[in-house]
DNA sequence: GTCCATCGCTTTGTATACAATTCTTGCCAA
DNA sequence: TTGGCAAGAATTGTATACAAAGCGATGGAC
């Protein structure tokens, strides 16, 4: 039935959105190269219209940014603006734990311990892709419970995909990986005791922890506050 | 063929925006309105282009919403999306509060005093719009203590003015005007005591106390839970 | 040699044309 | 009558053309 190629039934301007975002993410563009629309467009093949939709939104998720007359730039984050994206996801994905915490179920649990679980065994193993993975996946788990509230939901894929990038590195700073994991352990507990000020306040404390090794591996000169 | 525009200084993509914000924030769309570019660029004389960036600038903030296959419609939001906006306004403006705490001074205290006085004062006038105008002031005020921190203070003006709409309505409930006056007095002595935590639990409590305001004065027959 | 004005090139902003898709309507068959 | 299908109308998606605005380079005045 469906013999069509998937890649090429999706509107341009999302396939040119979802090329962008990787390339920013990835860091293919250069801080603070330009993005012109007519070379992007020749680039991929498309025409300036679903550069520009993809721009635009690509703005609004604040991966981009405006330059002061027109047009936009791969942005370098100064160590502020990372700074303060960690600590909105700290507030939201706390307070979404809070809504989870409601919601728990056995299940749920079963597969958070064994996230947790799996991701010790890859720690054993020094196999930092893995646990890059395990942790991940626990993170998802958790967003699944409350995808019906869609704003929260939202927010939060988009900030943690923004951060994915640089998050992998950060593991490999000394015992970075184990302090998530004891994060991730914590949560857990948490979630099990149906505690919700303890589950916000936990979570809280696991971004920020997690902010703390980005920066400590973003900005190593610097101080961190 | 530009003989229109001349007293005109922003980009038509801004007026539009601009336009159909306005129009979507006061209701002039009956709920569940479909918005048809071409009709839309008709009536506003500009170009489906800027109609375009305009609507999808829109979708971003959650104003309107896509159909299932094509197009936007002017959004009723149910109770569930009401009650999820004011939660993560009130997450957001807590930890403002937080921050903004670390930030004090005696000019801005005092400013805020201002404020809730002559709110009082409004209030025995029985003025409801002033009222309204001095409450708006006071988280005016706030906000500007954290421009620069510009996502959270994107966010947060984005999503008050999303809701300033039937805000005003709240005021006139039976005693709607006097709790918020209550809310705003407890900010300020959380913020004299330069306690941070008490801060944030305050403020939330204030969002969320009007959030119930809010849902009674737009579901009046639902049980807030 | 330096500064400023101006011209032209580059890039974005807007309009419009055209293609693709969805929605509607009306007809035909079961 | 109803269900399904097809044709055409309506509307969006994409490409392109054109206008306007910035940026840089060149040249002239001092």
């Amino acid at each position: 039935m469906d013999t069509k190629d998937r890649s090429n039934d999706s509107p341009a301007r999302e396939r040119a959105y979802e090329f962008l975002k990787e390339a920013v993410l990835t860091g293919r563009f250069s801080p603070g190269e330009r993005l012109a629309e007519e070379h992007l467009a020749k680039t991929m093949g498309f025409s300036r219209t679903p550069i520009r939709e993809a721009l635009h939104k690509l703005e609004s998720e604040g991966l981009i940014k405006p330059m002061a007359t027109r047009g936009f730039v791969a942005s370098q984050d100064s160590p502020e603006e990372v700074d303060e994206l960690f600590e909105i996801r700290a507030v939201l994905e706390g307070y979404a734990l809070r809504v989870i915490c409601g919601r728990m179920d056995d299940g749920i649990l079963v597969q958070l311990e064994d996230c947790i679980a799996r991701a010790e065994e890859a720690l054993k193993a020094e196999s930092l892709d893995r646990v890059f993975e395990w942790n991940t996946r626990f993170h998802d788990i958790l967003h699944e419970v409350v995808t019906d509230r869609r704003r929260l939901y939202h927010q939060m894929v988009t900030m943690r995909q923004y951060v994915l990038r640089y998050r992998k590195n950060t593991l490999q700073y000394p015992d970075g990986g184990q302090r998530t994991v004891d994060g991730h352990r914590k949560i857990l507990m948490a979630l099990r005791l149906r505690d919700p000020d303890l589950c916000e306040r936990v979570m809280r404390e696991h971004i920020q922890q997690s902010k703390t090794d980005a920066l400590q591996f973003l900005f190593p000169q610097k101080e961190v506050q």
